[in-house]
RNA sequence: GCCUUCAUCGUUCAAUGGACAGGACAAUAGCUUCCGGAGCUAUUGAUGGGGGUUCGAUUCCCUCUGAAGGCACCA
């Protein structure tokens, strides 16, 4: 909860004698109390039974007064104080009213430079559902940089140079030499590279040789493929920066593997030169990490073309060179690359490379037909999916607002469809797999983006109908527990961000989002604002206020934008 | 075979080692002369099995079972 309560409560306690460190914590119940001190530790520095410390340091504080705790309770092990509703308005609103949208922020990131990587897609494939959590994470980690005063340098790596695309490019020319490209180019590449890559499978004897020798034809820039490959790059790149826009995607710069796979190719030669790797079966240069538990890490065929690690040794350098006094630089791909990456950053340890380097790793999205594998084809597209949410909420809107204009419409469906597609995904943790469901996606009851919006919706629609402009800083009105809980929720809210950054979460923020949206409706269900009498009025225009504007920037932070109605 | 991650109401997700394990969906029963019902209220309902550490374990350790991912020329 917020430092100046917490100051507050701790100077109490320090008055009854407690000393060393102190930590608060929340009851469970809002019956118990506001805010709790739990006695264990002291208990046991004094030798003593945290119930009777609790009792001692209980009736030490009933012989101090405080305008801003009613009251006090000991039960058990724990201490706990009643907060004045109206007290705690003053601390809370006034800061949200004083701050604004920079509500929460900090500069604890001050002078600290991170880099961020993200969602390194590769040209030549498709981009599905997993690109876009790939890019809700990565966006919310850069706001919450960015909120807590970090310099955050956004980056995108592309993989323009690797088997992906040689499996897109001979599938090209083999079944779809003669055909002219529709109007999707990206999507197209995509479906070819899917289909190229069933068909490798089934036929791999007969396909590998053919892959094999144009991939030597690619490294080796032979004109028989150079200017597909350059042609088919640049269609997939436009497409997915188009998406990276509608996305708000915005990066500092890109770096391709094509640049960056010859200076790789000399670190693997140092590398084999200073023994630290060597030759194995077949004549491919490997490095045994087997003393670290990692098994070996394969660092160039036999055939001596390179890998996504001989590219990624060159990239590491790169990134630090070019943006240097980085303290770290993060990493975010689906989870079933967690292993190459701890392969990765120990080869760069041995190297001699020491900067921090982490890894992010999310889980899959699956439907409930099974998993999306770009290479099975059995995908959800990105495209696809938005159309779909996007054709249902406009179906819903239009239903709501048949008076709207057109271009009205449009712009409240394009923000609820992108909210849905974002908050869907945000309100998981990275870690866990997804089962992506659409009807509940696309769903507006529960845990969804249009509960936030539309609590958001109604707190305009209040503040519209307030007329006079309400006085602020008058909160003696303040006096019902469904006000107290959103109170403490905004309170919270700086220390969400701080939570949500040091675990790389953007589920924690999410989850905070309609925990006060949710306060608000139980608040705005039990009680009137603009009927209630006029000092209540006022204090109520007030919480509703300071409400919206910490829901829309914890909203921002998920780069989620709102709408006024909807 | 080895490594990693995960296992919580019917489903889907929460809980810095702390109070009675909390939401959402679904189900059932209610709420509209009311600032927007995309809402609110109530009821039913769960920590995979077995050990251990601890005053206290959903959380930490061991083990079993189950799931997902990975483990040499894919990314």
């Amino acid at each position: 909860m917020m430092e100046k309560i917490e100051e507050k409560i701790i100077r109490l306690l320090r008055g009854a004698g407690v000393a060393g460190e102190i930590t608060l914590t929340r009851p469970p119940n809002s019956e118990m109390g506001d805010i709790a001190f739990a006695c264990f530790d002291m208990a046991k520095a004094e030798k003593k039974n945290p119930a009777d410390v609790a009792k001692i340091i209980h009736d030490a504080l009933r012989k101090r007064r405080s305008s801003f705790v009613q009251r006090v309770q000991f039960s058990g092990p724990y201490v706990n104080f009643f907060l004045s509703t109206s007290a705690l308005a003053v601390l809370v609103i006034r800061d949200i009213e004083k701050k604004g949208t920079r509500y929460g922020a900090s500069k604890i990131g001050k002078g600290k430079k991170i880099i961020i990587e993200y969602p390194s897609n590769n040209t030549h494939k498709e981009f599905h559902v997993g690109h876009l959590r790939n890019i809700c994470i990565g966006n919310v980690l850069v706001e919450l940089y960015k909120k807590t005063g970090h310099k955050i340098i956004p980056v995108n790596y592309l993989n323009d140079f690797g088997a992906h695309v040689v499996r897109c490019l001979w599938g090209l020319q083999k079944f779809h030499g003669r055909e002219n490209p529709p109007q999707n180019k990206q999507k197209w590449l995509g479906d070819i590279y899917a289909e190229a890559s069933i068909y490798a499978k089934e036929h791999a004897e007969e396909v590998k040789p053919e892959l094999d020798a144009l991939q030597g034809k690619l490294e080796g820039h032979d004109p028989s493929v150079w200017r597909l490959f350059m042609e088919t790059r640049q269609w997939s790149i436009e497409g997915v920066q188009a998406l990276f826009r509608e996305l708000g995607v915005v990066h500092r710069a890109e770096f391709y593997e094509k640049d960056v796979k010859a200076r790789g190719q000399e670190i693997v030669d140092a590398l084999l030169k200073s023994g630290i790797a060597n030759v194995g079966e077949g004549g491919a240069i490997i490095v045994d990490l087997s003393a670290y538990k990692l098994d070996i890490a394969l660092l160039r065929k036999s055939t001596g073309a390179g890998l996504y690690l001989t590219s990624d040794l060159a990239l590491a350098e790169k990134k630090f060179k070019k943006y240097s006094g980085a303290e770290e630089s993060i990493h975010i791909t689906g989870m079933e690359q967690n292993f190459y990456f701890q392969q990765l950053f120990q080869v760069l340890k041995l190297f001699g490379f020491h900067e921090k380097m982490t890894h992010i790793g999310y889980g899959l999205i699956n439907t409930k037909t099974g998993k999306m594998s770009s290479r099975s084809g059995n995908v959800i597209l990105y495209e696809d999916l938005r159309n779909e949410i996007r054709h249902k909420v406009k179906k819903e809107t239009t239903d709501r607002h048949a008076d709207w204009p057109k271009e009205r419409i449009n712009s409240v469906v394009d923000s609820l469809t992108h909210a849905i597609l974002k908050f869907t995904l945000q309100k998981h943790e990275a870690e866990k797999n997804i089962i992506f469901d659409i009807e509940e996606a696309v769903s507006f009851d529960g845990f969804t983006a249009p509960y936030l919006l539309y609590a958001i919706a109604r707190i305009n629609s209040i503040l519209r109908k307030s007329e006079t402009r309400h006085q602020k800083s008058e909160y003696a009105g303040l006096t019902a527990p469904e006000e107290k809980k959103i109170l403490f929720f905004l309170a919270a809210y700086p220390q969400i961000i701080q939570k949500a950054l040091r675990d790389y979460n953007p589920s924690t923020v999410a989850k905070y989002c309609f925990d006060l949206a949710q306060a608000f409706n139980e608040f705005y269900n039990a009680h009137r604002v603009l009927e209630a009498e006029e000092t209540v009025k006022q204090a109520r225009l007030s919480l509703i206020e300071a409400t919206r504007t910490v829901l829309t920037n914890a909203l921002e932070l998920l780069t989620i934008s709102t709408v006024e109605e909807m």
